[in-house]
RNA sequence: GCGGGGAUACCAAAGCGGCCAAAUGGGUUAGGCUUAGGACCUAAUGGCUUAGUGCCUUCGCAGGUUCGAAUCCUGUUCCCCGCACCA
């Protein structure tokens, strides 16, 4: 048995001790750079990342086979949120994530440490490298780094790249809504809640009713349905407030009065009003400019919006079955002081036209729920999202519009939003999708950030400067392209700070910490210098430095070390190839060329982006709750050679690849038997001679060689796997059995050597061991990768064997078929010779016409046309069945005699090679060019 | 709803007009080898068929184009990613 491990475990030292990996610039060389995003670190290395980084790692290695010199660093990200809020709950005992840290395997005492975010930024990174070591990543670690302030260099750095932006003026002041714990005036990103995750702001328009010299304003997700407008509805048991927001009085429920407060206005409470007292009161709706009545309903809620509601009984179920309910119930009305008859005079009235609901869309789908009254919550639920897909996104508004009518609803929705607020009739607002509430048990509002600082990806200047790039980028796979054309186009500002977390402080305004993503879009060119900055003391990095290294702009004050930094990053740079998930295409992906484009000249712009599906777990998503989240670290333990085949065995391309457990079982007896395999046929004696079953051999590992290195470039490393370890081992099997185990020797040596460099990409340990025990000197890692040489292909001689293998399986189909296990001889026929002319012209002329009768004709008067009419109605029907290879019975009657000694070897009895024109059989007559005649005693 | 990618045998997946009942790998079953297990070898893995290399049904579903469709077209259902202020 092999011991795979310490196998592992030894070539690792070995690289590292020969600093295989460690890449300086060489001029003699092109260079290829390639980058895996830097992970963050608030976790262990999983298969997810596993799945991606191999990627590049497959690309890395691939790319120094064939002769480059390649720059794989790696860094460790550190900046956000999310660190420094586990933090925090550490410290504060929660019973949540000491649970989280206890399932990663820490003990107590060592979770106390991870109470100081710095710790994380220690440990994780240490733990990642443990582990990227492990699975054999030719990594250069002397340019490892972590990001945020914690590294003075990087944030030297970060803040030159801002400077510079800002200078550029791609940095500016904006709005922007945030999720905000009003008691500790902080904002809640989903780790510093303790309810809530995933609820964000969603955009409400406060429409303003006239009233008196007041407004009675109700919230709406829908605006454009102002046209459809029939009365307001307010809740009869529900305390309103009179309030003064900002210069006019406003009525709104209580709670929404408070939530205005962090949105910009001034609030001032004049006084309570209960929502009966209004109730037959009129106010002037704007946009339309009637007085509408309002009227009592239960499902106005003070908490959402502003507990009042404006009704289109003809686009919202709500609206409708309150409507119904008031006129189905004279009594109640009655009890507001309502007359019935004014109340039974209110009808929907039409304004969205979609083919399938009709024109009151609202009417229609409450009776085809059957909702009986507004108390059905569910169903009204469900109905609002049938009316919102079918009305919103596939409607027209109708002539009743106004200037709007034949608008799309989706796009009237922003233009009449605009049109009421340049009125002065409506304004925004921002309420939560759903209950949060900040770990301080204070249930989060809303806040509107003012001096919010925006990187302005809207601007279209910049983004035809991106679209310049990505029409240079090679992408892997070239279908993502439409995703990111689409992607650069639809981006808009990214507000690129935060008030909490790791980070480095925005240079000008330092309350602000720059944003995770917003920090991670050029720091590769970071790599190419950080082992040498370090160098320097961190007072003297300023940003003369990075103008001068980056831009060759300003003067060199630090001499060589300045000069060297330069060279590597002129070197290094453009990026060759950057790799990660398909979910990043649209931000990281999209930011790294923005922000390129932005600071760099044209010639250091991305060269490629590769992108990949997610990895799945025995056709499940991986997930924590399901139990199946794997960690590098124990998966590794049944060899890092068998784990880096399994996962990119998963998969290619942009579908989700898919872990196999039982495959990554088999992994290590499959290399094991691979490595005595190697070793055998490549030490045995064999024979100096060249026959023809060589010159298919050599024919067709060149053919594989080609199809290897193609999909290599694409990097489709399934398919390349597949051909190196499975198809090229099936074809020196075969090759060995077609020789009676004796090969010729130098061919077998050299089809050896090449697939353990081929294979030296995926599972490097096991091709080191193998690659030293042929007696290489050398580091397979740094072999040389076996060229294709596409003259020796050739198809005559493959089609040959084919024809072979074609024998073998039909003759091997009779035996089954008449279920006979040992023959006593075997005869095969090669095709009478009148065949060969007819089915070549056939063969021809089935191209040009399916006519039976025009193709007898070819077979006219020359004796066989009985038999050749079954024939010709057979191929009409499935040409296919045409042999590829029609040469002369002649040919394969040597063919067939050449090998005669193989079959009998095959079949384990005695052969006759025969020509159909000397025999008598009725059977032999049936043989065709390329389909011999069998017939077994 | 919008943008993108998909659906193939027990599983993963190749194929992208005719050598397609469909490569390859995994799994399973039977036989060989073995003290046993593992590994390895051989066969089977949609159905039918004991003298012929064949026939029938199948590539999400329904239609269509074609002499011929897993492959092209139309419609339809379902799955994945994204629709952001987050790593």
């Amino acid at each position: 048995m092999l011991d795979l491990p310490s196998i592992e475990k030894k070539w690792q030292k070995l690289w590292q001790e020969a600093k295989l990996f460690e890449a300086d610039p060489d001029s003699t060389k092109p260079k290829f750079f390639v980058t895996f995003p830097y992970p963050y670190m608030n976790g262990y290395f999983h298969l997810g990342h596993f799945y991606t980084a191999m990627r590049v790692e497959a690309m890395a290695r691939y790319k120094r086979l064939q002769g480059f010199n390649v720059l794989f660093p790696q860094a460790w990200h550190c900046t956000g949120d999310p660190i420094e809020a586990a933090a925090q709950r550490i410290r504060e005992k929660e019973e949540k994530q000491w649970k989280i840290m206890r399932e990663l395997g820490l003990i107590d005492k060592e979770i106390e440490k991870f109470a100081d975010p710095k710790y994380w930024t220690d440990y994780f990174p240490k733990e990642f490298k443990k582990d990227l070591q492990a699975a054999g990543f030719s990594i250069d670690f002397r340019r490892e780094f972590i990001t945020t302030e914690l590294n003075p260099y990087y944030d030297k750095f970060i803040q030159w790249q801002f400077r510079k932006l800002k200078e550029k003026g791609y940095v500016n002041l904006g709005k922007h809504p945030v999720v905000w714990c009003p008691k500790d005036k902080i904002p809640l990103g989903d780790h510093a809640r303790s309810e809530g995750e995933g609820e964000r702001p969603q955009e409400f328009t406060l429409l303003k009713f006239k009233f008196n010299d007041e407004f009675i304003v109700a919230a709406t997700l829908r605006p454009e349905t102002v046209f459809g407008q029939t009365n307001l509805w307010i809740h009869p048991g529900v305390e309103y407030v009179r309030a003064k927001i900002n210069a006019e009085t406003w009525i709104i429920s209580r709670e929404c009065a408070e939530k205005l407060k962090e949105q910009e206005r001034s609030v001032e409470i004049l006084g309570t009003l209960q929502g009966k007292d209004l109730i037959g009161s009129c106010a002037v709706a704007p946009m339309i400019h009637h007085e509408l009545m309002i009227l009592p309903s239960f499902f106005c809620d003070p908490k959402k919006g502003t507990g009042i509601v404006t009704s289109v009984p003809s686009d919202a179920p709500d609206d409708y079955m309150g409507l119904r309910d008031l006129q189905k119930d004279p009594k109640a009305a009655g009890k507001y002081g309502l007359l019935n008859e004014e109340i039974n005079r209110i009808k929907p009235i039409p304004i969205i036209r979609s083919e399938e609901l009709g024109d009151l869309p609202a009417v229609k789908i409450c009776e085809e729920l059957k909702i009986a009254s507004q108390h059905e919550r569910e169903k009204l639920e469900q109905a609002k999202k049938i009316v919102y897909k079918k009305g919103f996104y596939a409607g027209i508004m109708n002539e009743r519009c106004g200037k709007y009518a034949d608008v799309p609803v989706e796009r009237a929705k922003d233009l009449i939003q605009k049109d009421l607020i340049e009125k002065g009739e409506a304004e925004k607002f921002y309420e939560l999708t759903g209950k949060a509430v900040c770990r301080c048990l204070t249930p989060a509002v809303v806040k509107i950030v003012s001096n919010q600082w925006f990187l302005q990806y809207s601007d279209p200047a910049w983004k035809n400067v991106v679209k310049k790039n990505l029409e240079h980028v090679k992408l892997y796979p070239e279908k993502a392209r439409q995703q990111f054309e689409y992607v650069v186009d639809w981006l808009h500002d990214w507000a690129c700070t935060r008030e909490f977390g790791l980070g480095t402080k925005l240079p000008w305004d330092q309350k602000w910490i720059i944003e995770s993503l917003s920090d991670s879009t050029i720091y590769m060119a970071f790599y190419t210098i950080t082992h040498h900055l370090k160098r320097i003391p961190i007072e003297e990095i300023n940003d003369n430095l990075f103008e001068y290294v980056f831009l060759s702009q300003g003067k060199n004050k630090w001499k060589e070390i300045g000069e060297q930094m330069k060279g590597e990053f002129e070197y290094w740079y453009p990026v060759d190839f950057r790799n990660s998930g398909k979910d990043l295409i649209q931000n990281h992906l999209a930011f790294f060329m923005f922000n390129h484009t932005a600071i760099f000249p044209e010639r250091y712009w991305p060269l490629g982006i590769g992108v990949n599906g997610w990895i799945t777990v025995n056709g499940q998503k991986m997930s924590k709750s399901l139990g199946n989240f794997l960690l590098v670290r124990d998966i590794l333990k049944q060899g890092a050679d068998a784990a880096r085949i399994a996962v990119l065995s998963g998969g290619e391309g942009l579908d989700d690849a898919n872990w196999d457990g039982d495959l990554a079982k088999s992994l290590p007896g499959k290399l094991e038997q691979w490595y005595e395999f190697a070793l055998k046929w490549h030490k045995t004696k064999g024979r100096k001679d060249l026959k023809h079953i060589d010159h298919w051999l050599e024919a067709q590992l060149q053919r594989l060689k080609k199809e290897v290195m193609n999909a290599m470039e694409e990097t489709c490393f399934r398919t390349a796997l597949q051909k190196i370890f499975f198809e090229y081992s099936n074809t020196l099997k075969w090759y060995l059995k077609r020789t009676n185990n004796l090969p010729n020797r130098e061919l077998m040596q050299k089809a050896v050597e090449d697939q353990v460099v081929m294979l030296a990409p995926f599972a490097p340990h096991i091709c080191e061991e193998v690659w030293k025990t042929l007696g290489k000197e050398t580091f397979a890692s740094n072999a040389r990768w076996p060229e294709a040489d596409e003259q020796k292909i050739n198809l005559e001689l493959e089609q040959a064997e084919e024809y072979i293998t074609n024998v073998v399986g039909d003759v091997k189909g009779v035996l089954n078929f008449v279920k006979i296990e040992k023959p006593g001889s075997i005869a095969l026929f090669v095709s009478p010779s009148w065949k060969e002319s007819i089915f070549k012209t056939l063969k021809e002329e089935i191209k040009k016409t399916r006519n039976v009768n025009d193709l007898m004709n070819l077979v006219k008067g020359t004796g066989h046309e009985k038999e050749m009419s079954k024939v010709i109605v057979s191929l009409v029907k499935n040409p296919g069945k045409f042999p590829v290879l029609i040469t002369s019975p002649a040919e394969e009657y040597k063919i067939l005699h050449e090998n005669k000694s193989f079959f009998e070897q095959e079949f384990n009895c005695r052969i006759e090679v025969m020509k159909a024109d000397d025999a008598k059989e009725e059977k032999a007559q049936q043989a065709m060019p390329g389909k011999p005649a069998i017939v077994i005693k």
